[in-house]
DNA sequence: ACCGCCGGGTGCC
DNA sequence: ACCGCCGGGTGCC
């Protein structure tokens, strides 16, 4: 009745269901129906090429901004040009004025610009003869939809568009405005990249990136533990980068200016350099560890840090350090240091250690930051304008369209200010400006301890560090105390909660600037990534063991962050990298690989030198335990399958599976449920056609959201293919940002649901609901407890091992919290000493339990139980070698994530991992899966549109087809 | 700008 | 003198 639900118009009933291997045809059908809808959805990166028109720039006497030949140059919109509400600003590179748009071309242009018909670029292709006007090429881009409107209004203001290159209009893989791309087409053919090599190339972005020839260096005599040669080679880089005056990627100098090759732009300033970079080495390669050698190592003119020495080792100072430490951590600000202390320590004359006078003397020498403070409020300013400034702050200033007349004025005295900048940087290269002393470390609350930990196991013991953690309600805001210490370490939290609200580390000239796990302040929108990017300082790092997520966009944030010129602006790393890269552009990869390879240094654990590895970890094996069920939960499992087929069954009959693909999720739910344990069942989600109210309505909507993010499954928003931000859930059950779903709702007169086409209203989105309330023991009862085949196999694994070797710590990970507590009475009942991690627990919480399990104390715990979401990366669970993981993860990479966290850097012992899989079950399915998500991961590319949709809809159809 | 345009001065040739 | 012509002033938007 049910069997041959897949099979749409197919004769020969075959048994396949859910439950057992998906047919490949059936799926196939199920996936091109899916692409079929998604292709219905607007292009979101727009990159049609409507036609090029010559225009000309005039007024070039009246500014000072210069172009080259072949130079891109930016279009800016003046709505408030006292002289004509159409005009259009002409700029080069850096954003100076070099001109306007003629105002008849500008005035058919303004409204193709202001109602984002199309995107307007141009290039200079030739020169001119005189110092009045010049030609300029002008491309329209945007989607196809838009092409005949624009067309048009530009033909009847008498502008004609062409489609220029002699009738190969349309020729994929053109990149427009990048001038060597567009020459290379015009000598022949750019042949553009396939989805394969692009997918190859953009892979080995971060591949191969280790600069050996750099040679070793050795950390100073302050840090203690001796350093790997790899972490040599990274702290040599690191230093390099921080003191060698080499031009940025593509920079030349040609006579007396310096050139940049891919924008044809130049100047006779020397670019401002990019004192930092990008460490993307694996985790567990020691990236901490390097970066306090490099803040120990690399202070002014390459000389070590000075830093205190106490009389010895066990001296009562260090043991009082630690207690403050430790105090610290528990949210306390007091510094490590005090001026009260010092007159225990005794300076130890050394060579390497500079005397503090030599540091005080040139403090307060450069009118730098007088002068740089005077501009950061201005620079400051638009982005408390509101929400209109979505993009770069610098660029949108002094790009978009301004809303007050005030603005025009402002835009100027940011670029003015932003060029200042650059000259002074310029003449900081001969004198160092020696003002800046401090290094700020921004991390996620969830590694903020491991830093301190790591400086304290890492300094050498009569070393005096000045640490502060800027972090708690009673932190000092002082800024002549936080700049005069050593280190800073706050968190990304608190630097966005503190930046607009007169934040202190906005008005500190730090040393350096250290963004520990960099890669998440990859949305240009968020509040996080602004504060970010205001940051001042000398040196710029990012740290990441993930520098790109998902695509070439995510690179963006690093650059601007780094202010690697002139892709910090967000207009030229889309016109010279990110579209090319989209577009197949084989100079465009090019381009972006030599960017890549200028600024990152990534080793993997795999890397070797000198045909060694980098690191030798232990050795880790992973087992399967297949658990068979008793009788009597096989009989309540094929009950609660049947049923499941029964409503599929009924969505196929109507044809609605897609629409209702949350209920599916929710019927394999169940099944994953009761493979661990029955009391896992919470209640059963009903069919939303049910629902009485509308108040009944939302609550099964938001139990629906709940599912389908506690699935896994459902991690980007199909709209813009990104992470989830501000999540709703529509009435067909899917998942996306707000503001992208409302986006496409008003896009459309009858506004369909992009993943199932149902009719979506806005008035019908729903909230994410605030997270669930944990659910304590009493609603997992307790009195009546009963064992289930997996708890007993895990149990009789726990007692075998504590029989062999007392000793021996394990993880016991599980995605049902209510699993994890369910286990908690079979361990206390077998007298385990355990502790419990999950995603509800408060980072103080947190930390106190992971250092308690970290013990090597006697009576310290052996088993710890944790939620496979809980923590994220960079959690240290060294001190377990065993890991029992209860059911299987959708996502592969959760799972390898987790063991991770125990078979890295420091784990001592061989770690063995254990899978428990229900035999003859859905989570033997599950295990198939996974290994075609690996398949679907290595195979699809995941940075073009069509090619993330596409994964995603496999992605889908993998869940489907269980 | 070695242009175009504007507007004032000028006015047979 | 309601034009043409001349030559100086001027010049983005």
């Amino acid at each position: 009745m049910f069997s041959h639900w897949w099979k749409f118009g197919r004769d020969r009933i075959t048994d396949v269901d859910l439950f057992s291997d998906g047919s490949e045809s059936a799926a196939e059908t199920l996936s091109q129906a899916i692409r079929a809808a998604a292709s219905q959805e607007p292009d979101a990166d727009g990159g049609v090429l409507f036609g090029q028109l010559r225009g000309t720039v005039v007024g070039l006497r009246y500014y000072t901004g210069v172009v080259n030949r072949g130079e891109m140059v930016g279009l800016v919109r003046e709505p408030h040009n006292p002289y004509d509400k159409n005009a259009v600003m002409v700029t080069n590179v850096l954003g100076r004025q070099v001109g306007h748009i003629r105002k008849e071309l500008a005035a058919a242009m303004a409204h193709v610009m202001d109602n984002d018909l199309a995107k307007v670029e141009g290039v200079v292709y030739s020169g001119t003869n005189n110092s009045f006007s010049m030609p300029v090429t002008l491309s329209f881009l945007g989607s196809e939809e838009n092409k005949d409107a624009v067309v048009k209004h530009m033909a009847s203001r008498g502008f004609r568009l062409d489609a220029d290159g002699g009738g190969a209009a349309g020729a994929k893989g053109r990149s427009f405005g990048s001038p060597g791309s567009s020459f290379s087409f015009k000598k022949g053919m750019t042949i553009p990249l396939t989805a394969e090599e692009l997918k190859n190339a953009f892979d080995n972005l971060f591949e191969g990136l280790m600069q050996s020839k750099d040679g070793e260096k050795e950390a100073a005599e302050s840090v203690a533990t001796p350093l790997l040669p790899h972490q040599k080679q990274a702290l040599s880089w690191m230093c390099a980068r921080e003191n060698k005056d080499v031009l940025p990627p593509f920079w030349e100098k040609r006579g007396d200016l310096y050139y940049n090759s891919l924008t044809c732009f130049s100047a006779k300033e020397i670019p401002e350099r990019v004192r930092g970079g990008i460490l993307a080495d694996d985790m567990g390669l020691g990236k901490t560890l390097t970066t306090i050698a490099l803040i120990l190592t690399n202070f002014h003119q390459g000389k070590p840090l000075p830093v205190e020495i106490c009389d010895g080792p066990f001296s009562p100072t260090k043991a009082k350090n630690k207690s403050q430490e430790c105090f610290k951590l528990q949210g306390s600000s007091s510094a490590v240091n005090s001026a009260g202390e010092s007159s225990h320590c005794s300076a130890i004359p050394k060579e390497d250690v500079i005397d503090a006078a030599d540091v005080v003397l040139v403090e307060d020498e450069p009118q730098k930051s007088t002068s740089k403070e005077k501009h950061k409020p201005t620079k400051r300013k638009p982005s408390k304008e509101g929400p209109v400034l979505l993009e770069d702050l610098d660029f949108a200033a002094a790009l978009s369209c301004a809303t007050s007349e005030t603005r025009p004025k402002k835009k100027k005295t940011t670029k003015e200010s932003k060029l200042k900048q650059s000259v002074e940087m310029s003449v900081s290269e001969s004198t160092e400006d020696f003002s800046a002393k401090a290094t700020l470390i921004v991390c996620p609350l969830s590694v903020l301890s491991n830093w301190l930990d790591q400086f304290e196991q890492h300094l050498r013991s009569n070393v005096k560090l000045n640490i502060y953690l800027y972090y708690g309600s009673e932190r000092n805001r002082s800024k002549t105390f936080l700049s005069s210490q050593d280190v800073v370490i706050t968190t990304y939290n608190v630097l966005s909660t503190d930046f607009g609200n007169k934040s202190p580390l906005h008005g500190i000239n730090w040393l350096r600037v250290v963004l520990d796990e960099g890669h998440i302040i990859r949305n240009p929108n968020a509040q996080m990534s602004k504060a970010v990017l205001e940051l001042r300082a000398q040196r710029r790092w990012i740290l990441s063991g993930t520098p790109i997520q998902n695509s070439v966009k995510d690179l963006w944030m690093l650059l601007a962050f780094l202010r690697l010129k002139p892709f910090d602006v967000r207009e030229w790393w889309n016109r010279v990298i990110q579209r090319p890269v989209i577009q197949g552009d084989r100079a465009g990869l090019q381009n972006l690989q030599n960017l890549v390879k200028c600024i990152t240094l990534r080793r993997t654990k795999n890397s070797e030198v000198n045909g060694r590895r980098l690191v030798s970890l232990p050795k880790k094996t992973v087992y399967v335990e297949q658990v068979e069920l008793s009788p009597r939960e096989r009989e309540e499992y094929e009950l609660a399958r049947n049923e499941g087929r029964l409503t599929i069954g009924r969505y196929v009959a109507e044809g609605s599976v897609l629409r209702n693909y949350a209920d599916v999720l929710a019927i394999l739910m169940r099944l994953r449920q009761y493979c661990c344990h029955p009391d896992l069942i919470g209640k059963i989600a009903t069919d939303l056609a049910t629902a009485d109210t509308p108040a009944e309505l939302r609550q099964r909507l938001m139990e629906k959201m709940r599912l389908v993010l506690a699935s896994g499954s459902d991690e980007e928003c199909s709209v813009c293919l990104d992470s989830i931000r501000m999540p709703v859930i529509t009435h067909c059950a899917h998942v996306y940002c707000r503001p992208c779903i409302a986006q496409v709702i008003s896009s459309e007169q009858k506004a369909r649901c992009p993943l199932c086409r149902s009719e979506i209203k806005t008035s019908e989105l729903v909230e994410f609901p605030p997270p669930e309330e944990m659910e304590d023991e009493k609603s997992v009862n307790s009195d009546r407890w009963r064992a289930s085949s997996k708890v007993q196999a895990l149990m009789g694994n726990l007692l075998r091992l504590r029989s062999e070797d007392v000793n021996i710590k394990c993880l016991v990970v599980s995605q049902f919290t209510r699993f994890l507590t369910v286990l908690q009475t079979p361990l206390r009942e077998h007298g385990f000493s355990f502790v419990r991690l999950d995603g509800t627990m408060s980072q103080k919480k947190r930390t106190q339990i992971i250092q308690e399990f970290q013990s090597s104390a006697a009576d310290s715990p052996k088993v710890m139980l944790l939620s496979l979401k809980a923590g994220g990366v960079g959690l240290n669970l060294t001190a377990a070698s065993r890991v029992f993981l209860m059911d299987p993860a959708w996502n592969p990479a959760t799972e390898e994530q987790c063991i991770d966290r125990c078979h890295r850097l420091g784990q001592e012992r061989n770690v063995v991992v254990t899978k428990f899989i229900v035999k003859d079950s859905v989570e033997e399915n599950m295990v198939k899966i996974q290994k075609k998500k690996q398949d679907l991961v290595e195979k699809a590319f995941g940075s073009t549109n069509t090619d993330r949709k596409t994964s995603r809809i496999d992605d889908i159809r993998a869940l489907l087809e269980v």
